[in-house]
DNA sequence: CGTCCACGTCTAC
DNA sequence: TAGACCTGGACGG
């Protein structure tokens, strides 16, 4: 699940788990991962890593600085499906295009796993260039980086396309911009420089002189906005401990984190990009929602798209998310073996299918919602309904 | 078996 | 604003 909470847990484990160990030799890649050889070998060092958005730099140092090569930089993205895990080196994960091998005597390795291949890692320590501030880890630098560029075309956009733009936002990915949006309600498709404009009164009634330091920091606390949002909802992703690479799954922990994204009884759509944006309809609100024009046939919604109703629906039935279902990944993986001699393997023109159709809301009769609340997504069998 | 969908960028009509 | 780039899991017939 690579957003910036992901990443930042990589490098987590990377500087914990891995940061006492002792590598050695060169480093390994696959035929067909997406990245450079990289030109590194010493017999004995270490990795350390930092997070910054939805990048990872790693760093491996001789232990002897005096006697190896100098130190390496390696910048990592993760794509959709990147992540490390540490294993023994005899039992590679199928799809580790990278690998860094231990010194211990049945040598494990560090390995850089990516079944989809959207990731990647570039040789030196520069970041992305067009890439903010780290929503996580600079904050206060992001903030101002979105509030002093307001009038930049890109704040043009609904506030959900504006949150997955990495220039603005870097960290912010498609879980994320749900889970802040929903926490304040926010219709996706407000424009978002309206949006953040008047956050910034809100900021300065929040600095209000005549406030004592408790209450402007009660305030804060109690009203956040959007862009301290940005930064503590990730974080909790971290404090969380989701997706630690130690015990590989707690995809049900993470599951059962979301509040929105996948979640039955919320709508989603599709933005102009084409991807899903998942929101809770507010009782009440304006609806101006779809990107078009129209909300559209959305099964929560339809009907009185006007109704200016005040009642904010408190979302129907709080907290039965207690997924308590453990998938238990502890089957047996049959020895596939070498996808890496797919390497040339390309020319499957796959048929095409337009993805981008309808606004693929999720059918969810209103009578059956909050019936199975178990993995989301798959509402299906069990579902006695009613 | 086939279709749809996925935590993200990129570039090219 | 579409594809392209990929694999794999869920679900439907």
């Amino acid at each position: 699940m690579p957003e910036c909470p992901e990443l930042h847990l990589a490098g987590r484990f990377i500087n914990g788990t891995c940061g006492a160990l002792v590598f050695a030799g060169g480093v390994e890649r696959s035929p067909v991962g997406r990245g450079p050889e990289v030109p590194f070998r010493c017999e004995a060092y270490s990795i350390s890593a930092i997070a910054r958005g939805k990048e990872l730099r790693l760093t491996l140092s001789a232990l002897d600085p005096a006697a190896g090569p100098p130190p390496q930089d390696l910048v990592f993205r993760f794509g959709m499906s990147g992540s490390f895990r540490l294993c023994p080196a005899a039992e590679l994960p199928r799809h580790a295009h990278l690998r860094f091998l231990t010194r211990e005597s049945p040598p494990r390795a560090l390995c850089f796993v990516d079944p989809r291949r959207f990731g990647s890692w570039r040789l030196g320590d520069a970041w992305q260039p067009e890439r903010g501030p780290c929503v996580i880890s600079e904050y206060q630098a992001f903030r101002e980086n979105v509030l002093k560029n307001l009038d930049d075309r890109a704040f043009d956009k609904p506030i959900c396309e504006v949150l997955l733009n990495q220039k603005y936002f870097n960290g912010i990915g498609n879980y994320l911009r749900a889970e802040i949006l929903y926490r304040l309600k926010i219709p996706p498709f407000e424009k978002a420089r309206t949006m953040l404009e008047a956050l910034k009164e809100q900021e300065m009634r929040k600095k209000d002189p005549s406030l004592t330091l408790r209450k402007k920091v009660k305030l804060r606390q109690e009203n956040p906005d959007l862009l301290e949002l940005c930064h503590t909802v990730p974080k909790e992703v971290i404090s969380a401990e989701l997706f630690d690479p130690e015990h590989s799954d707690n995809y049900a922990a993470f599951k059962n984190w979301l509040q929105c994204y996948l979640v039955p009884g919320m709508s989603s759509l599709r933005d102009h990009n084409g991807r899903t944006i998942w929101f809770q309809v507010g009782a009440g609100e304006p609806l101006k929602l779809s990107p078009k024009g129209a909300p559209r046939k959305n099964p929560q919604v339809k009907a009185d798209p006007e109704a200016p109703s005040p009642k904010v629906t408190p979302r129907a039935s709080k907290q039965h998310r207690k997924a308590a279902v453990k998938p238990l990944k502890s089957q047996v993986k049959e020895e596939e073996k070498e996808e890496e001699a797919d390497g040339p393997k390309k020319g499957h023109a796959r048929g095409r299918r337009k993805v981008t159709a309808a606004p693929a809301l999720p059918e969810v009769p209103l009578g059956v919602r909050r019936s199975s609340r178990t993995s989301a997504r798959r509402g299906k069998g069990a579902a006695p309904a009613v």
